[in-house]
DNA sequence: CTACATACTTA
DNA sequence: GTAAGTATGTAGA
């Protein structure tokens, strides 16, 4: 037995803002209850409830919550206008459809679930509570779950609440008491959001253990008490059933045509056709014919397999096409027995969107890897990094085809003729190169990286991230000592309002939100106070800390007790890989602190070695390389100090003769050189006036004559084609390249000179095989 | 909740 | 002054 709760002003309150500027004849608005009755009627027929209620608030002015903090749900009183009347309209609905309403006088709605819920739960009902109010989950038991009908009908139960909030339902008020609820106006203590209240609550379970000051421990048992939900709402006796009633057509029909809901009207007896690729008349169940015969696959002799992973009556899967036959749907499970596998192992070239993360999801195909295949998201990035990687939108933008249906059966069929539109378009542009040489090649080496993961020392990570802790409340202690009050120094805001406002000192670079406390601004006011000092090391400390310890930490895989990132291969304008979950590209290595993080990537217990290259000076030496310039080849054939060479170069000097601080700004020009950078910028970054710049950077192009043509042939290149292009044919559109306006076209100028060395960097890095 | 802004990390 | 990603806070939908 099926109990399904309902929390309307969620779904009202949702649809209000997510949908805009729609309403009646006569001028009554109608977006939130259109959104709410699609809604109801979705689920209607996604789970055809039998014991359903919708469920209202009606607190009177003199609520329990009020009387205990008065600034309760201040900010939600502010309730916009025209709500109101749509939340009485949408009552009608209900009725009409045939679904109890809910509402207890005085009550708020969360506490009328809460206690619907329990009631139901001991009747022996499972419990379903639709609402994408978080406070809900402290309601979550082994009978009672949440639903997020706006994110597919995502199921809530109590692990997932876990890996959503690394709390338990159970800890669940304790943990809004910690960190508060915006938009219940529930305060919680400053300084601690969702990542400290569960560190917190996973390390003391309860708020008397936990180090707070007396001050704080008052407001988390004060706001604790505030996100409590009531199990004990008297409800009305009639409650007993709660039984959905049968829709009564004729009052339905009515409100659609008052509220003007067309689309809704047409619903009401037949439902519309879609247009575009004609759906496929049939998909095979694996799963289902499986069980029932011996041979239900569609086998294929040397076929060609499309492949696209997806969610049918909610089992995840694959969706199979194969040529002139029926769509094909496995199921996980079904990927495990052998008969699929056997399907599978006939192919011969595969056809995948994204297909390194499909073979993360269904490793049982991990031996496709070894097959010719194409990847229809890295095709249609080789052909444009700048286009949108959707797969509706590459539909859409190389063959015309409008799916705004996100039906997978309909995308997996689409792919054997986009894949030969796609090849076309590459052999056109040149492309076949990057992307079968280059890129399919990479994308297994990815896909192996990923699998395997690195080894890294929590122990190590641990015992830093404690010292980290300290050392930041040490410094976060002295300068609320200095400035007399508490502050959350990760705000921008507050900081800016302590260094500016009270402590009056000189304020400079502004921001779209005010004055700026980036590490510039910092620096300059050095002299100007000793807090100061201690923010810019707490600054750098907290990074480390929050980016770095224990987020590296939570990203070990408990199974193979590595770190497994992934690379995007079709992310960047420039071809370099980025990599996420976490960005294995940016761990600390310049500070000393820094060092001591990288260091725990190391070996694994059970190897020997840890293996570390890089390319020295890379993109120089593609610089060089590419201009052909004789000063610059020299300085790498004869394996000097370039950025020492390059000082000797310009201030005329025999290299022994360079001053550590022209090293500095010799080396500021080399890397500038390659981001295109100006007068304006090198002055900035040097600290020097505009006109020494300019004069610098002559000189140095005095020196490299030959930098200078190669960086204006790139600009000029980019002014004839429009786009930058590499010595593999990769193509980056720059269409700014000739605007009238001078910052924007410096800039399109800019991004020519960098593309190309980087570009070339990123493919030689990608490949040096074929390099 | 989502999107943006700020600040910081790397090549 | 190029190319990225993440944590955090904040405002507006």
């Amino acid at each position: 037995m099926k109990f399904y709760i309902i929390d309307a002003s969620s779904f009202l309150f949702r649809a209000y803002f997510a949908i805009r500027n729609m309403r009646a004849p006569d001028g009554f608005a109608t977006n939130a209850l259109y959104g709410f009755v699609r809604a109801l009627l979705k689920i209607q027929e996604d789970f055809h409830p039998e014991h359903i209620a919708v469920v209202y608030d009606a607190p009177s002015n003199k609520a329990s919550r009020q009387a205990i903090y008065p600034d309760y749900k201040g900010k939600r009183n502010k309730a916009p206008d025209d709500l109101p009347r749509q939340i009485e309209a949408s009552k009608d609905f209900c009725d009409a459809l045939g679904i109890p309403r809910v509402a207890v006088e005085g009550v708020e709605a969360d506490d009328t679930i809460g206690t619907l819920a329990k009631k139901y739960e001991k009747l022996g009902y499972e419990v379903f509570i639709f609402s994408s109010d978080k406070d809900l989950c402290q309601l979550i038991d082994v009978k009672i779950h949440c639903v997020h009908a706006h994110k597919n009908n995502l199921l809530i139960k109590k692990q997932e609440v876990f890996d959503l909030y690394q709390v338990y339902p159970e800890e669940f008020t304790t943990y809004l008491g910690l960190i508060g609820d915006a938009s219940d106006n529930i305060p919680g203590v400053d300084g601690i959001g969702p990542k400290k209240g569960a560190a917190l609550i996973r390390q003391y379970g309860s708020l008397d253990l936990m180090p707070l000051s007396p001050e704080n421990l008052e407001i988390a048992r004060l706001s604790k008490t505030l996100a409590t939900i009531d199990l004990h709402v008297p409800l009305p006796r009639h409650l007993d059933g709660c039984e959905k009633k049968p829709t009564n057509n004729l009052m339905l029909g009515e409100l659609y045509q008052r509220y003007h809901f067309k689309s809704l009207m047409a619903g009401l007896e037949t439902v519309p056709e879609k247009k575009g690729i004609q759906k496929p008349s049939e998909t095979v169940f694996i799963h289902k014919v499986s069980e029932a015969t011996n041979n239900p696959l569609h086998f294929i002799k040397g076929g060609i397999l499309s492949l696209y992973q997806g969610v049918h009556e909610e089992v995840e899967g694959l969706f199979v096409s194969v040529e002139n036959q029926p769509i094909q749907f496995f199921s996980k499970k079904d990927l495990q027995n052998q008969t699929s596998i056997d399907f599978f192992k006939q192919s011969t070239k595969i056809i995948a969107f994204d297909f390194k993360y499909l073979l993360h999801r269904f490793s049982d195909l991990e031996f496709l890897l070894q097959k010719d295949f194409f990847d229809i998201m890295v095709a249609a990035y080789v052909l444009n990094p700048d286009s949108s990687l959707k797969l509706a939108d590459i539909l859409q933008e190389h063959a015309n085809e409008h799916v705004a249906d996100q039906d997978a059966s309909w995308f997996v069929q689409t792919f054997a003729p986009l894949k030969d539109l796609l090849e076309l378009k590459i052999q056109e542009a040149n492309l076949s190169h990057v992307l079968h040489k280059i890129e399919e090649p990479l994308l297994k080496v990815l896909y192996k990286m990923e699998k395997k993961g690195i080894y890294v020392d929590t122990a190590e990570l641990e015992s830093l991230s404690k010292d980290l802790s300290h050392a930041c409340t040490k410094l976060k202690h002295e300068v609320e000592k200095e400035l007399s009050h508490s502050i959350n120094l990760n705000s921008p805001k507050q900081l800016a309002q302590a260094l500016f406002d009270e402590l009056k000192l000189p304020a400079k670079v502004k921001g779209k939100t005010g004055y700026s406390t980036s590490i510039e601004v910092l620096e300059e006011l050095r002299a100007e106070h000793p807090i100061i000092e201690h923010i810019i090391e707490y600054r750098s400390l907290e990074k480390l800390r929050s980016t770095y310890t224990t987020n590296l930490i939570d990203l070990v895989d408990p199974k193979t007790k590595r770190i497994h990132t992934t690379f995007s291969q079709t992310t960047t304008q420039t071809g370099r890989l980025a990599s996420t979950n976490p960005n294995l590209q940016n761990i600390p290595v310049r500070t000393e602190i820094g060092n001591q993080i990288r260091h725990a990537f190391k070996a694994s217990p059970s190897s020997k070695r840890f293996l570390s290259c890089d390319y020295s000076q890379v993109e120089l030496r593609l610089l060089a390389h590419m201009s052909e310039d004789p000063n610059l080849l020299k300085a790498f054939r004869e394996n000097l100090d370039i950025h020492r060479y390059t000082a000797s170069l310009v201030f005329g000097l025999s290299m022994n003769d360079v001053s550590d601080e022209m090293r500095f700004r010799a080396k500021a020009v080399n890397f500038g050189i390659i981001y295109g950078l100006g007068p304006h910028g090198l002055g900035k970054q040097l600290k020097i006036p505009m006109r020494e710049a300019s004069l610098f950077i002559k000189t140095y192009f005095d020196r490299y004559p030959r930098v200078e043509e190669f960086l204006e042939s790139l600009k000029e290149e980019a002014r004839k084609s429009g786009h930058s292009t590499t010595l593999f044919g990769r193509k980056r559109p720059i269409p700014e390249i000739l605007n009238r306006n001078a910052p924007i076209r410096a800039q399109a100028e800019r991004f020519a000179v960098n593309s190309k060395i980087q570009e070339v960097n990123a493919s030689v890095a990608k490949n040096w095989g074929e390099c």
